[in-house]
DNA sequence: GCCAACGTTGGC
DNA sequence: GCCAACGTTGGC
């Protein structure tokens, strides 16, 4: 069975309308600075996984729709550029610490699924995202968690 | 803008 | 290896 993931963006850096915006839909997600995240991401995320992209620092915070991955793991070539904001010193061509994977765009949930949705729902008491002080930027989702949530649209 | 929670850094 | 200081995340 194919994974199940949450991506979290900002949408003042990167927003679900960027996704549908972009080319071919698809986007890399570079920018995963942290080992935890980016260990899911470049050890378990697999084409053809399933993708929640939850908007945070937004008002409200939601789930927007999904997405799914069409291209595992690659180095994330941001970090080799000083001009970027992504620049680690400490990765390079030879030794990449910091990798990315591109997602494509599936479809919208109508209306998105609200943080205060997420929590009033019965069964995702333990989704990762709602456990206090889960700052992680790439999380798991059960297949139990993704039914509910899509039950909740449909 | 505030601030709690967390992750990382670096001196020792 | 400890841990204080610092930086970041992200809901509110």
């Amino acid at each position: 069975m194919a994974g199940i993931w949450l991506l979290k963006s900002e949408p003042t850096v990167f927003s679900w309308d960027d996704l549908k915006a972009a080319p071919n839909q698809t986007t890399c997600w570079e920018g995963v600075r942290n080992y935890q995240a980016r260990n899911f991401l470049r050890d378990q995320m697999a084409v053809g996984d399933r993708v929640l992209f939850y908007h945070s620092n937004a008002n409200p915070p939601a789930i927007m729709g999904i997405a799914a991955v069409v291209k595992a793991a690659y180095p994330d070539h941001f970090a080799w550029d000083p001009q970027s904001k992504y620049f680690d010193p400490k990765s390079t061509p030879d030794m990449p610490r910091w990798f990315m994977v591109d997602i494509q765009y599936r479809r919208d949930l109508d209306p998105p699924v609200t943080l205060p949705e997420l929590r009033r729902t019965k069964g995702l008491e333990t989704m990762l995202l709602l456990q206090k002080g889960c700052r992680l930027s790439v999380q798991p989702v059960t297949e139990a968690q993704w039914q509910l949530i899509l039950d909740l649209r449909s």
